[in-house]
DNA sequence: TTTGAAATGGATTCGGC
DNA sequence: GCCGAATCCATTTCAAA
């Protein structure tokens, strides 16, 4: 059982159907509703609440990224000189509109600000990174190219029930 | 247009269909094919195409880490000195078996592999780390805490059409 | 107030043009 | 690529606990 910040609690059941979802959005409410030992009625009306919620997000479609073209995966470590909250905002901003920055974090300890960026090649990585240094003043920036993606899931690590 | 390792092309239309369903996969095929400009029927076998040829991976539901309880999320830049093929192989079956663990990518230069944790709490992230460390040996770990989550998302920057 | 069985209506699937 | 029938499934309703 998981005490969630909001009023609601999220029993076993919950937790059973999140699984399932998280890793299969596609099955049907029928069968969903069999592995978790409800009523097609309880197990549709609880996906409801998930979702009302906001415990479940959105549910999406995931793509290979070489099989369209996109693979090279690139992390960026970040380092600023500039801790206003106005360049925080700027930079914020600017990341957003950049739809090969998927991911972007800031960070405690050396590292301000880690970024992942998924783009087609090297040059394009370049292409990217050239494009965000003129939107915003980094003080240093360090890429690491990935080689080899071992593992990638959306899937979080929920606890057995 | 895409072009693929597969002998399959990906033109405009896959792209649209593409982009709907990884930005939201919950909506009807037939507002995803009035979006696309195609019939319910050429949308459908597009989308059984790219399910079928692997493009679309999977659909997934995207939960909410705070919301379960998971609100810490570790970036983890390992180096090892052992670099067999033994060794690499023995780090990536232990990291597949742990569930905190959600990304993992060799990288090249200084940092050898960078790791991605989500985890309950900096004693959780401990008791992850702990657990890997006995499992294979690493040279060299460095661990860097989020404080806030920027930007996260599973959408691919795919091509304006 | 919650639960599940059954009905409805909409969405999906797939053969045939 | 399009039509339409058959099927499947999400959602609502309703009756019972």
């Amino acid at each position: 059982m998981i005490d969630t910040i909001m009023s609601e609690k999220i029993d076993d059941i919950d937790i059973q159907i999140l699984k399932h979802l998280q890793s299969d959005s596609s099955q049907s409410l029928d069968s969903l509703a069999q592995i978790c030992g409800v009523s097609i009625n309880t197990c549709w009306r609880r996906v409801q609440r998930l979702e009302r919620d906001g415990i479940i997000e959105r549910r999406v479609a995931l793509i290979d990224n070489d099989k369209v073209g996109l693979p090279l995966t690139v992390f960026v470590a970040v380092k600023t000189d500039d801790h206003s909250a106005a360049w925080a905002e700027k930079f914020r901003s600017a990341v957003d509109k950049m739809p090969e920055i998927v991911e972007f974090y800031r960070l405690a300890g050396e590292v301000d600000y880690i970024l992942k960026i998924m783009v087609a090649s090297v040059a394009d990585y370049d292409r990217v990174y050239q494009r965000l240094i003129t939107k915003v003043s980094l003080a240093d920036v360090s890429a690491s190219f990935a080689m080899e993606k071992l593992k990638f899931t959306t899937e979080l690590p929920l606890p057995p029930t």
